[in-house]
DNA sequence: GCCCCGCCATACACAGGTGTATGGATACCC
DNA sequence: GGGTATCCATACACCTGTGTATGGCGGGGC
């Protein structure tokens, strides 16, 4: 038997979600058209024997991405800011500092962004994405209220929030300058 | 011979623009990796005897695009506002408003979504965005500059507005709920 | 020790896309 | 009105990926 590919740690049986995940690196790589079965088993080290032993279908397997990014709820909200932070301004304050610092963010935010796409032609990645932005919205929102602001002003200030923590992740800035600490001085006082 | 498939006022002859257009709009419904040739052809009504006339392979379109795009700079830099309005003020505020405008204008950006993506994989797509990236914060920076802002507020200001325009093609609000008012509140002053 | 079951490999048929080679049609030139 | 250049159709070989059917291999129960 040809020796199984090195790949890191590859245990020596194969579940779901490692496939999942896998599926997830290939996501945030080449969008939704690169998370392909054969490629992904490749680069396993399996056959395509093994994902149709746990998965029925290609498309299976993109349902259950949606569910766990869902699950995750992707970048933050509810994350170990909500239990490390008390106030809600140091919260968005460590939010807003996210994209710039592990790269397991970068990976997050190259998953959303491919996420995002995939929801332009697809109905159930849509519908991920809007639940997801309305949860993030609404807890923005919330962290504003309990800064002071009245509920319309504080759902403005959400939407800038959320607009300025998402382009962070899409313009390329050219260095890899740190905006985060002018973006916290205009959204939330210095 | 088969009736040429109905296509819309097709030119008896086809030139490499019309087939960059197409692949435009592929671009913009599937990402990169749905601009593809022969289904390109079947849209266009005819075989691919003519794109590789025209073009030498897949990835001459693919650089003949963001070519193209880099030529445009899509969204709105020099564009007819900078014609149009006089003021920086009323420039910024009316382009904060394009991506509510027009089909034309969501489809340019589901093309900037696409690209944006396609970027992380391809080095020449990611040199286009960071070039566009580039001229449109010196072109919002400049703006805040003429608007009396000193060069570091100014290129703040920018990038906040830049995030805003932004987030309004990538965050799904509800319903389609215009958001630029209060957007053009918070970034420019009432 | 046998059997069954979870997990994967192998092999097959098929679909769709790429690139090339070559021929055909049409228009234009003079 | 024959020749040439432009533009596209047709046909071919090839590759990659999908899904299915079937076989093999190991380990746990008893």
């Amino acid at each position: 038997m040809p020796p199984r590919a090195a790949v890191q740690h590859a245990p020596a049986t194969l579940d779901a979600p490692a496939w999942i995940e896998a599926a997830f690196d290939a996501l945030a790589a080449g969008g939704v058209d690169a998370v392909r079965v054969d490629p992904l088993a490749k680069k396993l080290g399996v056959t395509r024997g093994s994902f149709y032993w746990h998965f029925t279908d290609r498309a299976a397997l993109h349902t259950a991405m949606l569910k766990e990014w869902r699950k995750r709820q992707s970048y933050q909200v509810g994350s170990r800011i909500e239990s490390e932070a008390s106030d809600p301004e140091e919260r968005l304050r460590r939010t807003l500092k996210l994209p710039n610092s592990s790269p397991r963010a970068k990976r997050a935010a190259a998953i959303e962004i491919a996420i995002r796409i995939w929801a332009r032609r697809d109905v159930e990645a849509g519908k991920a994405v809007r639940h997801i932005d309305r949860v993030r919205l609404n807890y923005y929102a919330k962290l504003y209220g309990e800064m002071g602001f009245k509920p319309a002003e504080a759902r403005k200030r959400a939407f800038m929030f959320y607009a300025a923590l998402m382009a962070q992740a899409f313009i390329t800035t050219d260095a890899d300058t740190d905006v985060s600490e002018d973006l916290a001085g205009m959204l939330l006082g210095d």
